[in-house]
DNA sequence: CCCTGATTCGC
DNA sequence: GCGAATCAGG
C-alpha cells in the first residue's frame, strides 16, 4: 500500500479528530501504527494542533519533543469535536454500535453521572444477571486508565465511592463488554413481554 | 500486559 | 519517502 491522497487525507482527518496511530492504522488497513506515525512526522502533524485541546492525551502524553507551542491567544478554535464517542457512551447499553473503538483518550468518563445501566433487576434474564454476579468476583476491577478496547468497561459500583472499578475482563470481539456483561447490556430485545401498565 | 506516540536508520 | 525496530512512558 502506499500513500495515495485519499489515504493520506483520512490519515489527516483521523488524526486531528484525535484517532491513535493505531486505530488510524487498522482504518487503512494495509499499514500498521509505525508507518501511520512515521506519516504523521513525515507530514509535520505530528502536533495535533488542530482542534483537540492539549488536554487530549493523559496517558499517551509526550515527553519532550512536543513542545508546549502556546497557541496564539487569537486562536481560541477549540474547535467543538462532535466526539460522541466517550467511555461512557460505549458503556450505555446502547442499540450496537458497529465499532467499539471510539474512545479518544482523553476526556473519558465524568465519573458521576451518565454511567449506565447497572444490573438493576429488570427483564434481564435470571441466567445473565448470575452470570454477571459471577463475573464480578473473578472482575480484573481496572480502573478508568487501565481500560482498553479489550477490556470490558462495565463499571462496578458508585463512580462517587472507592468501591467503583470496571469489569476489565476480555471484551467479546467487536464489543465493549465481556461476555457476561455483554449478556445484560445488550439485550434480544425480547423478555419485554408486554407489560400491562 | 495492554497501549500511546517519538525516533532512528537501513532501505 | 517509507516503516520496522526501538525507545520512552502510562
Amino acid at each position: 500500500m502506499s500513500w495515495t491522497d485519499e489515504r493520506v487525507e483520512l490519515l489527516k482527518k483521523m488524526w486531528s479528530e484525535g484517532q491513535s496511530a493505531s486505530q488510524i492504522a487498522k482504518e487503512l488497513g494495509g499499514v500498521t501504527r509505525n508507518a501511520v506515525i512515521g506519516k504523521v512526522h513525515r507530514l509535520g502533524l505530528s502536533n495535533r494542533t488542530g482542534a483537540e485541546p492539549a488536554a487530549a492525551e493523559p496517558a499517551a502524553a509526550p515527553t519532550k519533543s512536543a513542545e508546549p507551542k502556546p497557541k496564539t491567544p487569537a486562536e481560541p478554535a477549540p474547535a467543538p469535536e462532535p466526539e460522541p464517542a466517550t467511555a461512557a457512551a460505549a458503556a450505555a447499553p446502547a442499540p450496537e454500535t458497529k465499532s467499539a473503538a471510539p474512545a479518544p483518550r482523553g476526556k473519558i468518563v465524568p465519573a458521576g453521572q451518565p454511567l449506565p445501566p447497572q444490573p438493576s433487576a429488570n427483564e434481564i434474564s435470571p441466567e445473565a444477571l448470575a452470570k454477571v454476579s459471577e463475573v464480578e468476583k473473578t472482575a480484573k476491577r481496572l480502573s478508568l486508565m487501565e481500560l482498553t478496547e479489550r477490556t470490558c468497561k462495565w463499571p462496578v459500583g458508585d463512580p462517587a465511592t472507592e468501591e467503583f472499578w470496571f469489569c476489565g475482563l476480555p471484551v467479546q470481539q467487536g464489543k465493549p463488554y465481556c461476555e457476561a456483561h455483554v449478556g445484560v447490556a445488550f439485550q434480544p430485545m425480547s423478555s419485554r413481554r408486554d407489560r400491562r401498565r
